[in-house]
DNA sequence: TCAAAAGTGTTTCTTTTACACCCATGC
DNA sequence: GCATGGGTGTAAAAGAAACACTTTTGA
């Protein structure tokens, strides 16, 4: 017997959407899940406990979605269109014992959906599907399936948001290895802001920012000249996100 | 017999908070209210109806105590601490007829909040009390009162969402009269930032965002030199606001 | 030994900051 | 006529962008 979905102890009329970026093969990707019985696939979400907070809350769905419990999380908007969500996909949602009759109820309230956007290395990351549903899969961002509801719009959204923020924070401790290439941090900058960055103006800005550490080791087995690796000095890194950087992209 | 607040009809669990700014004698200022029995202040604030965009509830709310219906309105933050508010006024809402001891239970459940901020010209705002507060007044920044809550929080992020938004937005259609000259322009910005502009480099700066008209007219009645007077080119304003402006502060 | 990526330095251009002089007005 | 704030231009400094050559590596 399927578990199905019991909003008891959830607060109701207000879910959580996290858009989970990860970096990967030169290019940003999003986790995405499909609830069983749907064609469309959906943003990674929850509901928020009582007394529970949000940010808890959407780590709490981070965590069971990709294992992975320290990510960067940021809040970014409340989708509150009363006609955001539909209940075209309610019917399914009982044939595929999602829930119950009984508790349908819960899901054809209207919602408000919290965005959230996070940054996870997504070689740390185990998808992980839930009752709910039948897939947890990474989609690049340039070949993304339909979405249900409005999460092409909160996606979309994230993906503005990380790119404004990447102009005054730093960015990568949580999309790249410990140690990691010059080549490698630039291509994550460029795969984000979705431009060509030049490498010399790139290593010397970001080294300006003092949140490198220059290791006395490189990359081997690659073909060509084997490029040298850093990692993000912690404490400097911690300030930065606090306090910004000056410089922008 | 005074009317007490009737939850029927908003949706439980969230409210919304306006952080209302003006701009007045070269100072910030905000408009707070004062609910019947209690001696902190708060922000303005308000629920959301069923089927209504929390946008539209808070332009709502705004034109119910400011009587000004175009202001720009703009959502920063869910606070979602589920000890953010506190029952501790409760007791007072209940004495002073806000609320019916049928109808406590709705202020009691755990609230999340939605911060907004705008920006109003304070000559256009006849500050206006509803049937539950007793006052509603400006405060000027710098000699704030206490203020129930978390409000206090909320305000100070609202300012600083101004303050970054101002970098890359322009500002002062809602908080300037239609014809202003350019050392008012400049005092709102000294007010925003909290920091003196040099005079020439920022009317060459501002001058430089294409949103300003120049005038044939000058403010006369002062001593010393007629400044000349400047309107926003409405046009190019709207462009700006929604792309957004390449230069920064 | 060669093709391709990595590393570094210099020049140019643009933007920002700093600063000084003249002008107009009401008293 | 003078004190005070308003208007404008220019030079210096800082930052961003453009660009070329040398080094290293595996094949």
């Amino acid at each position: 017997m399927t578990k199905t979905f019991n909003p008891q102890g959830f607060v109701p009329g207000i879910s959580l959407d996290c858009v989970i970026f990860g970096f990967d093969q030169g290019k940003m990707k999003v986790l995405l899940v499909r609830m069983r019985g749907l064609k469309d696939w959906s943003l990674p979400g929850g509901f928020i406990k009582h007394d529970e907070h949000a940010d808890t809350a959407a780590q709490r769905v981070l965590k069971e979605r990709t294992g992975v419990d320290k990510l960067f999380l940021q809040q970014f908007h409340l989708f509150s269109d009363p006609n955001r969500t539909s209940d075209k996909y309610n019917q399914s949602f009982i044939e595929n014992n999602i829930v119950t009759p009984e508790n349908i109820a819960f899901f054809s309230q209207r919602f408000m959906s919290l965005g959230y956007y996070a940054l996870a290395n997504h070689t740390k990351v185990k998808p992980t599907i839930d009752y709910l549903s039948d897939a947890c899969e990474w989609h690049f961002l340039n070949n993304l399936p339909d979405l249900i509801h409005d999460h092409r719009e909160i996606l979309d959204m994230a993906l503005t948001k990380v790119q404004q923020d990447l102009q005054y924070h730093p960015i990568g401790q949580n999309l790249l290895p410990p140690k990691f290439t010059m080549p490698e941090l630039q291509s994550l900058y460029e795969a984000i802001l979705d431009k060509e960055i030049d490498r010399r103006n790139f290593s010397r800005r970001v080294m300006s920012y003092n949140i490198l550490e220059k290791l006395d080791e490189h990359r081997r087995g690659m073909a060509h000249k084997s490029p040298r690796l850093y990692r993000f000095s912690k404490k400097a890194y911690d300030t930065a996100l606090r306090e910004g950087l000056s410089n922008k992209w």
